[in-house]
DNA sequence: TGCGTATATGAACATGTGTTCATATAACAT
DNA sequence: ATGTTATATGAACACATGTTCATATACGCA
């Protein structure tokens, strides 16, 4: 998290490259800095419990703040910060009417996402 | 992280359902907690500049731990203990040859959410 | 106007996390 | 045996994070 270095960065180790080659294809396939870090960003973002129970709930249906708060029995509080980091990172959109707030996912992508995902841990069950 | 609960969970906040038939739907398309749980924890393991940079390069190739390093400026204690998180969520794999351990991502699902995931990130830049 | 409901947000706190540094293990070469 | 290279790991530290609590805003109704 923090950004020190002073061991060994630029020769990191002291060490010879073992394929150059390799390294020189991933080097080519390698995604723009901006890019990956926005995706690290987003899986964090999914990582969390409460936050990924809201954006797959939000992918079902859409919701005002109080339904995910009882569905999730999770406090209004929580889920309204929850769902302004999602905003933040435009995994969710919300419209208001009157005093509610009804959320939705942002994105069909990430609904995508969780399919995969559910996928990949399904083999782990 | 803490759970704790001493406000409102239970009744949520002191509010009524908005809509009791999207809430049921939504209940009715819930995953397990088990697989929720594991998917969260699977995005938050990716949701690391460094793992995640780790684990894409592996989509693409079998890379020694030493290249690794070299390959994303990082020192290789870092990249050490970053494939061990990445291990126990069986997201790469490795083989050793003498004393040089290869690894790479386990498992395909892992390449098509890094493929999902930057088309939707294409679209926030 | 005043009251209740729905949502948002800031501060504080306890807990979690990633890197570094130091060191360990283990294979290979001399 | 001894030294060198490749990788792994534990401890420590600085920093990030999620929840709660308290409060603010803002709409709707009497």
């Amino acid at each position: 998290m923090s950004v020190k270095a002073t061991q060994s960065v630029g020769d990191a180790c002291e060490i010879q490259f073992v394929d150059e080659e390799k390294v020189e294809n991933v080097r080519r396939a390698m995604k723009s800095v901006e890019a990956i870090g926005l995706l690290a960003e987003t899986f964090r973002i999914l990582g969390d419990p409460t936050r990924i129970k809201i954006a797959f709930a939000l992918s079902k249906e859409e919701l005002c703040v109080c339904d995910i708060a009882n569905l999730l029995g999770v406090s209004q509080s929580a889920v309204s910060h929850s769902l302004r980091t999602l905003r933040q990172m435009k995994l969710v959109r919300f419209r208001r009417e009157g005093k509610i707030a009804y959320y939705t996912l942002d994105d069909e992508h990430i609904a995508n996402l969780f399919d995969e995902g559910f996928r990949h841990v399904e083999e782990l069950l």
